[in-house]
DNA sequence: TTGACATGTAACCATTTGGTTTTATATAGG
DNA sequence: CCTATATAAAACCAAATGGTTACATGTCAA
């Protein structure tokens, strides 16, 4: 599905879900964990939680009362493909450049 | 600059713009010719050639009248750079899951 | 110079987004 | 069972986003 790659790229715009990414590389954490890390209230991170979850980026593991937040392992691979296609064309794109200016040197 | 950062997530979480980006891996355009691929109208797409502009992710040149848009070959850099960053750790916790596998069977 | 073309910009609007506070639900533990 | 904890969910709000139409600017070509 396309909605999937739109869903993961939206996870990943808003610098907040990126700081949460960031952190949860460090340790796994429940919901109030990751918002004692914020300012912001609880329901707002948990907002931020429900996207990524969305997006793929990570799941919830249930522990007890707990929410355990953890990254999935092929939680970037959308975007990776996404970004390494284009990359393709870039590099070619510099090897390009690169040729024309040996040839005008 | 962090903001930089921003800019370019920011460019690429919209699908028209990432349509764009595709546009114009194909060949390089005016802002006329890239909104006749599109049912918007030419200010919108105009919009949206201004933000891919802020993230860096593409590039003006002056022909006349015209205003050739193209690909940045850096323009993706920043985006790649943050994306790899996180893989390695993907990676790392793939290879995890693997060894814990071939220990349990 | 004059008209047509290519584009940018402003003003405006509906929807989405990111935040809040309040309320509800479920589980752990004495 | 009761209370405190962990979380989800609802209702609401301001600001950002993506779109529109109308208008302004600059360049080419006759």
């Amino acid at each position: 599905m396309i909605m999937e790659q739109q869903k993961a790229f939206r996870a990943v715009a808003d610098p907040t879900r990126r700081a949460i990414i960031d952190l949860l590389t460090k340790e796994e954490m429940n919901a109030g964990e990751v918002a004692k890390h914020f300012t912001m209230s609880r329901p707002a991170v948990a907002k931020h939680l429900r996207i990524l979850r969305d997006g793929g980026i990570i799941a919830v593991r249930r522990s007890g009362r707990r929410r355990i937040h953890w990254l999935r392992p092929e939680g970037l691979r959308i975007l990776a493909d996404w970004i390494s296609h284009y990359e393709q064309f870039w590099n070619e794109r510099l090897a390009v450049l690169k040729r024309e200016v040996e040839e005008n040197k």
